[in-house]
DNA sequence: GCTATATTTCGCCACATAACGAAATGAGAA
DNA sequence: TTCTCATTTCGTTATGTGGCGAAATATAGC
């Protein structure tokens, strides 16, 4: 019967094992952003980039939207989020204090105040 | 300065993110087990389960103690327990549902009866 | 000491996965 | 339409990981 609790439970803990993945999930916490911006912050190909979000996709880690040519990426929201709360707020508490995590929280606030070279021109204009 | 949080958090989180680990965890929700009993119910190598079980360990999620010839491992208590809290309990009510681990729940219940064949001989008498 | 046995360590194989660049896709701008 | 560009998909490569059996370790009993 209930064979697809214990799939969705590893899609998520396995979601959760990677870095970089961790490293966006809590970028996230600040609100929506732009899958450049999240590049620009990782230091990544938009390729790994990509993959990474289809993953955390995948786990209902993160919700995707789509505007023009710009894909958004949020945190869940609602019932969906209520499933994987319990995570996050453990995630938060457990890097709370970790040096990787605060540098990307000041790259991302350098990234959002759209400093020249960081992100692309057409960026830059949305 | 502080990048063990997110080693050790990712030691945590890769940790979870096996099936097998996760058949351990809630297995040990009964109470401490002795290595040759989660053989039993998971069906592997004893070789596997040993190297599940050090995975497991090095991330703190269960303790392990001597006796003699066997290895008891449980869940841990007190401090470090309550770094792990959050997880574990995630964890429980997503797969309170799952077939895999009710299953397992039903076997650890005959291996704890000691049933003919499942376990050595010598571990019956112990 | 020697034997038996529970567990761990080691070596190996098969498979999963993270990284990249190149090509494909899709939507605005010219 | 055609071009541009953000993003995704695909193919490849390198590395990580789960599985097993064999050998090593450790301890109880003789």
């Amino acid at each position: 019967m209930n064979s697809d609790t214990m799939r969705s439970t590893l899609r998520i803990t396995k979601a959760l094992s990677d870095i970089q993945r961790l490293r966006i999930l809590l970028m996230l916490r600040t609100g929506e952003l732009c899958v450049c911006q999240i590049i620009a912050v990782l230091g990544l190909a938009p390729s790994t980039v990509s993959k990474h979000l289809s993953v955390l996709s995948a786990a209902d880690l993160v919700i995707s939207r789509k505007e023009g040519r710009w894909a958004h990426y949020r945190l869940p929201d609602g019932a969906t989020y209520k499933a994987v709360k319990p995570m996050m707020k453990w995630l938060e508490e457990a890097l709370k204090n970790d040096d990787s995590i605060a540098k990307d929280e000041k790259k991302l606030q350098a990234v959002l105040e759209c400093p020249p070279g960081l992100i692309s021109e057409r960026q830059r204009r949305r």
